[in-house]
DNA sequence: GTATCGCTCGATACACTGTATCGCGAAGAG
DNA sequence: CTCTTCGCGATACAGTGTATCGAGCGATAC
């Protein structure tokens, strides 16, 4: 017993904990804040702060902040519904392709993690697989191949995408709209005649909506792919 | 604090001091580190302290860290040689996704900053322009549109073979050896029978090198372009 | 019922980040 | 020579990810 009064001792935690914690508490509650402010917002301390919990409680659940990404990028993955198995491939891939484009921009920090690892979760490889069933090529070389270059077109496209809807939002116009009025540097650029191209571009190019220029590529890979197997 | 981009700001004068500075002795002190040891090794103190300065010393030239990446990318297009303007459309593409891929595995760090923010640096406006010129379709949205879809391809393509890169010499190993040999998770993966198109091409797929995959994709998009232009 | 052990868990601490602040020292004016 | 001004950069701060380790619990032994 110690001979401490009553107020100076701390109450004993209540051990069954205030809030009961799993690795899917913890993923939801990541890719919340990430959605709401970006993925700035995701420390682990904010984190763990949402399911009032301190910071040191979430390393019971992944061994590192890495892990906690690694979660997320494979829970919008299996936001990814997988095309239709009956469908030809080119249905498929562009399935496939649309499909990636509207998680990235439900969660617009999915394409920031992307890259950066491997994906090797369960959902990743669910996604990976289907994609690859779905061209159905006998050479499995040729089926890679496909699948690679449309996945990654569809990556860098969204990937600008993404990175131009912030740089709007941020400066709340459209690029032409802010190079146009508010780019003095833009302005004085474009001036000097060094860049007629881009000129011509900012001038006379038509602000085209983002989702057409997107099949537009896409279509330019898929005929592609047509093209050299012959099909 | 002022609105402007880097670009526009003039460099502060060079005051006496132990030793001199400068943007471009920032910027490729910032570089080294980051060819040497990754993107992490890029602190305003550790850059600072490669210059024997403090860190706030760099605040006179940059205004933010981002301004130092911003300087960086920059850098690094200045690096990639512009196209032969004699050539033709195909040839000119070629060089520009060659030319970048080459930049990407000289600066394994370029491809991280690449899609982050726009690149509006005088070294990125002539890539683009170059690139844009190269192409020389009469119709500038078709340009617009061609371009896109080569520099999306490129981006993902080059950001992939990056990665894999990494994960490669993290392991010490090829990704497919490692999952043979050494990665019990992705074997029992694989054991469920859920994955048959994966456990293919761990099995029958062919190793191929990487910038063979580079050209074929390559080739699959400018195949597209040539058959959606009629050329 | 009590004493001891072992072990888990999470508060504290640490090294590091980018950058705001403001006191000091030097340059310029009279 | 003195006073003022002003710009520089050392110090300080709020934040990060995570290693450490002592407190507090349950289980075990008597």
């Amino acid at each position: 017993m110690s001979n401490e009064l009553v107020w100076n001792r701390p109450e004993p935690p209540s051990k069954p904990s205030p809030t009961p914690l799993s690795r899917e508490l913890i993923v939801n509650a990541a890719i919340r804040l990430a959605d709401e402010g970006g993925l700035d917002e995701v420390s682990l301390r904010k984190v763990a702060a949402a399911l009032n919990a301190g910071p040191m409680r979430l390393y019971g659940y992944i061994e590192t902040k890495d892990e906690l990404l690694d979660l997320m990028v494979d829970e919008v993955y299996g936001e990814i519904t997988p095309p239709d198995p009956s469908a030809d491939w080119r249905t498929g891939l562009r399935h496939v392709a649309h499909a990636v484009r509207a998680a990235a921009k439900r969660h617009e920090w999915f394409i920031d993690l992307l890259g950066g690892r491997p994906h090797q979760g369960p959902n990743s490889l669910a996604h990976i697989e289907a994609t690859l069933a779905t061209v159905g090529f006998d050479d499995i070389d040729q089926a890679l191949s496909a699948v690679g270059a449309v996945m990654a077109y569809v990556y860098g496209a969204v990937r600008n995408e993404i990175t131009e809807l912030r740089a709007e939002r941020s400066t709340g116009m459209t690029e032409e709209q802010w190079q146009r009025a508010n780019g003095p540097y833009m302005q004085r650029m474009l001036a000097t005649g060094r860049f007629p191209m881009l000129a011509k571009v900012m001038y006379e190019g038509s602000d085209g909506d983002h989702a057409r220029a997107f099949d537009d590529g896409l279509d330019y890979v898929l005929d592609g792919i047509a093209v050299r197997h012959g099909i």
